[in-house]
DNA sequence: GATTGTGAAACAATTACCTCA
DNA sequence: TTTGAGGTAATTGTTTCACAA
């Protein structure tokens, strides 16, 4: 499917338009609409304003979910957009919101019974006056309880796509103004991001497993190698010529500003007992000098530089 | 100021519909 | 034509937060 591909990311630059005033931007809607989004199937596309924003600009956000805030902060998943021919081309367009609504009844509804559902859903979720302007979906009035599924057209999952870019979390204003925009209810477009937001944990959550998977291969083989390198140390210590030969022992120190260990040679030099044999070539013989620093949680270490973290 | 009840919003988990190979 | 898998819209129950009493 396509939207494995573009799910993530669509690279065109919409914007939505609508200003930083509330009371301005119900009247300003529909000439966007007209503007910009001429697809509409069942309701011509209605009058829009000109004006072009940035959306952070416009919008004053309230994302009160600490893992909202969290999330975003995580690596950005989204992918480079697909070529806009992907999103042009698009006679399977799908559907409009109000034309591919299935009649199939769903087993839910049978299991559960009548409208209730729907009612406590609209009443008690999408806070009653946001979902109450009648829409594509379930409209039918019929009362039916059937669970109907429309699948949004491209243009309006590109939209979706653009202004979730901009911000993953809409207050009630702005769901409304972009559900009055795509011909959707808001309760459509509060679903969308919810399942948008999902996906995106989701993804992320894939691409840190993978980050940690390849950390792990390469500690195991790290592990590996030091272990090996233990062994070598131990045979030589077992020769006492060679033992004799080698450099000080190594001390581990810490910084306690960067929590990184320092590995350093002391100045453990009773000349006398240095071995004259070739010492490990890893070993430094020019005595007190610091090596490589080893992060003390290299996990958190890793994590925090993957994610940009200072 | 602390407590409690309430509503709204977000989330995780799940269901069920739709499309496609 | 049928079917199974995958994607995703929609539902449900829970948690979190703000706010008023």
């Amino acid at each position: 499917m396509s939207e494995k591909d573009d799910g993530l990311g669509l690279g065109l630059s919409l914007k939505l338009g609508w200003g930083e005033n509330d009371d301005d931007n119900n009247n300003n809607l529909n000439h966007h609409q007209q503007q910009q989004y001429p697809f509409y199937v069942h309701k011509p596309p209605q009058s829009v304003p000109n004006q072009r924003a940035s959306f952070n600009n416009l919008f004053h956000f309230h994302d009160r979910s600490s893992e909202t805030r969290s999330f975003l902060r995580g690596i950005d998943v989204n992918l480079p957009p697909p070529p806009p021919s992907a999103v042009v081309d698009d006679e399977n367009a799908v559907s409009s919101p109000n034309s591919t609504i299935s009649s199939i009844s769903g087993k839910r509804s049978e299991r559960e019974g009548n409208g209730d559902e729907n009612e406590r859903t609209s009443s008690s979720r999408g806070g009653g006056s946001d979902d109450d302007d009648g829409g594509a979906c379930g409209g039918d009035g019929d009362g039916e309880a059937s669970r109907k599924k429309l699948r949004l057209s491209k243009e309006q999952a590109l939209v979706l796509e653009e202004t979730f870019k901009e911000h993953n979390s809409l207050n009630p204003k702005q769901k409304q103004a972009l559900a009055k925009q795509l011909n959707l209810m808001p309760r459509q477009v509060e679903v969308w991001f919810q399942n948008r937001r999902a996906r995106t944990k989701l993804k992320q959550t894939e691409v840190d497993c993978e980050y940690l998977k390849n950390c792990c291969e390469n500690l195991t083989e790290e592990n590996r190698r030091l272990q090996k390198e233990v062994q070598e140390l131990r045979a030589l210590k077992l020769s006492p010529q060679l033992y004799m030969n080698m450099n000080p022992p190594t001390t581990l120190t810490m910084c306690p500003s960067c929590e990184r260990v320092a590995v350093s040679s002391t100045s453990f030099s009773s000349s006398a007992t240095m071995p004259s044999a070739l010492p490990p070539a890893n070993l430094n013989p020019a005595g007190p000098t610091i090596q490589r620093p080893v992060p003390v949680n290299p996990w958190a270490a890793m994590l925090n530089q993957h994610r940009g973290r200072p």
